[in-house]
This record gives structure tokens, C-alpha cells and sequence, in this order.
DNA sequence: AACTATTTATAAGA
DNA sequence: TTCTTATAAATAGTT
């Protein structure tokens, strides 16, 4: 989607792949509670830039009067 | 997108349901995935039904030669 | 499970 | 860098 097609690989320049990182993943936490609401599904999203900073994390539901299912996430680091 | 354009509620059909949740679950992976390696990102994506089952589970890295963080999913239940 | 008419997301451009 | 828009991609309803 968009003027052109793209091909799925590391976008190099920098700055493009900082402009799409922040369009897609506003894209992508859309996506899950636009699921959540429309399937009464529980959808957890999160997302680190490749820097390692934490930019979401979503943990989405709609219909809370039923029995619920809650998703924790974690984190952990390795260098390497 | 699709034949008719639909209001974001939850699908009373629960056929219409079932279906939507397969096709969108599918969308939101792809979405992540595509994330996570056009922007090196890590993704982590955990959906369960309404029924509380467990349907997908994705933690996408891309670069694995950066040090590394990974997502780790936890899940607890409460009745009501 | 396939098929498409349409909607939605978004790559480039302005 | 926020806004625009041409086009790619996702998908609702159908078969």
C-alpha cells in the first residue's frame, strides 16, 4: 500500500525507517483492538524500536463481564 | 475494506465471528512481522479467543547480531 | 476455502 | 514534518 510497492527487507535510511516504524506500529495497535473489539478476543501487542526502547504495549478486551483472561509481558535483555 | 464497510462492535453472528477472528488474527501477525523486519523492531503479539483459548504467539526479531531483548508472555486468569 | 468489490493502510510526495 | 493522495494490501460479503 502506498505509490509504490515495497520489497520486505531492512529499510536502510535511517529516517525512512523511523517515519514507517511509527506509521506501521500505530497501524499495527489499531489492528489488535479493532480484533478485540470485533471478536471479543484478548490481543496483548508490544513493540521495541531497534534501539530497545519500549514504544507500546497493549493489552486489549472488550467484554469485560465475562470470565477474563489478563496477558503480562516481560522483558528480559542479552547482550548478544 | 471488503465488500460493505462495517461498524466496529462486536460481531453478533457467531459464525461471522469465528471467521473474522481467523482472517484478522492472519492480518495482525503478517502486520507484525512486516514491522519487525522493515524497521529492525521486535514485535511481540500474543491473541486468545473469547473463549480464552490460545491462538497465535509471535516474538519477531529481525537482526539477531544486535544485542537482543525478548518479549516473554504470562497469562493469568480470574474468574469474573 | 476461493473470489472480488471495496475499504483501509500507507509509500511517496508536497 | 504534518498533510495529501495514488496505490498496495487487507478483508466483508459472496459463492
Amino acid at each position: 500500500m502506498g505509490r509504490g510497492k515495497i520489497v520486505i527487507r531492512r529499510i536502510d535510511n535511517s529516517t525512512s525507517r523511523q517515519v514507517t516504524f511509527s506509521k506501521r506500529r500505530s497501524g499495527l495497535l489499531k489492528k489488535a483492538k479493532v480484533l478485540s473489539v470485533l471478536c471479543d478476543a484478548e490481543v496483548g501487542v508490544i513493540v521495541f524500536s531497534s534501539t530497545g526502547k519500549l514504544y507500546d504495549h497493549a493489552n486489549t478486551r472488550s467484554d469485560l463481564s465475562l470470565p477474563s483472561r489478563s496477558v503480562y509481558f516481560g522483558v528480559y535483555s542479552m547482550n548478544k
